[in-house]
DNA sequence: GATAGACTAAATGTTGACATTAAAACAATC
DNA sequence: GATTGTTTTAATGTCAACATTTAGTCTATC
């Protein structure tokens, strides 16, 4: 009955876990014990130990043997590491979308912007809401047609900046620039220019990088 | 007494399987039962799924929810985009590691370019041994001292490279061509030159990835 | 002969208990 | 009082059994 391949309990324990994460639910570099967790979420520890390999694989715990496992402490000097990752990887990725992308999945994405530009109006000067940021983000993503790309983007990247966001005021996605950047993206794409893509995706993401460099403490 | 952390078997487990799918002994696209696999391997199941958890954050399995897993098959398609990943992530390591490596892992870096071009004139002709070719551009990738980018390029690229090669003799890293290359990423990095660095990294990927554009059949 | 349904078997998902190791608490000595 | 050694506790690592789902087989009916 179900087309989509049923929910199994590890795989829930998965996506509750990362969104504590995420959230700040569990604390930067605090230790997850299996055991209290078990307890508390009640379930047993098979399932969650394998929970707990998956999000090791997206970069979100980190499991020395015998002790345990730690979540991940987002230090500035991490963070300028993702960045850097994740610079290489969107360019690359906006430069197969330029080339990817059918007209349909280029209509959602002006779509997407339309949705920004109400929002940017209703709430003048506010921040951008960072689900349409992150809307605009995967659309590009996928529309690559690279899946591993797009899998390391999506999987090993993302979880870590949306972690990075929700836990630091000063990095919220700021004002009218982020906007301003994605029709540029958008531009690029549709005219199928993917060198113009690419760098403009280089440069959006460059700034938002220079941007932490300078207001993030050590 | 053991200095670092001791093996578990869990992790004894991923690299054997790891090993095993690299080396074709469980075939592209079999399917891997747990049932069997603990019995042949003489282990019970719980360290078993935990590997296979971890494998599949390497990519190297594909889970099926209440079907089990299936080793990756290698289409055309996939080393395409693997090579471009590749590509995106190596390029950018390679312009930090112009920047960031110090002299002793740059002398190290004309030792294994020493290594390989013995290696040359005594097999003349002969295809490098794959051994040194991982081993100049490992010594890049740790180089360039961003662990997001490293831990992506041998954790989920290279594996895959490597399953991709040691199963295809046309893969083989060919001829003279790539030690020209490698001496010139090593003099880019000697010089400091970043975008030089960059630059050559990525023409010797694209290279790469044209030659298996060009043979492989679909 | 083909198709639909019930039944069987084997696999994956899950649980609880056992074993071993690391951390914590305590005691004893310098 | 601090430090070293011992004991205790609790956690991680591992195992074996149970539950549930899926795939296959067989049978019955059209």
């Amino acid at each position: 009955m179900n087309a989509r391949p049923s929910e199994t309990l590890s795989s829930e324990l998965t996506s509750t876990l990362r969104d504590a994460i995420i959230t700040g639910e569990f604390k930067q570099g605090s230790k997850l014990s299996e055991t209290r967790l078990a307890k508390q979420l009640n379930v047993s520890r098979g399932p969650l130990r394998e929970a707990i390999r998956r999000l090791e694989g997206m970069n979100l715990i980190q499991h020395v043997p015998q002790q345990g496992v730690r979540v991940v402490t987002l230090t500035k000097e991490l963070i300028l590491q993702i960045y850097e990752a994740r610079e290489a990887l969107e360019s690359k990725i906006a430069a197969l979308a330029a080339e990817q992308m059918s007209s349909q999945e280029i209509e959602e994405l002006h779509r997407l912007l339309d949705v920004q530009t109400r929002h940017m109006r209703e709430h003048e000067a506010a921040a951008m809401p960072a689900e349409g940021d992150y809307a605009f983000h995967e659309q590009v993503i996928r529309g690559g047609k690279n899946k591993v790309i797009e899998r390391a983007l999506l999987f090993e990247i993302y979880n870590l900046i949306k972690m990075f966001r929700y836990q630091n005021e000063f990095a919220h996605t700021s004002t009218s620039n982020a906007l301003i950047e994605h029709r540029q993206i958008t531009y690029a794409i549709e005219q199928r220019d993917a060198v113009l893509a690419e760098v403009t995706m280089r440069q959006h993401i460059k700034r938002a990088r220079e941007r932490i460099e300078r207001r993030m403490p050590d």
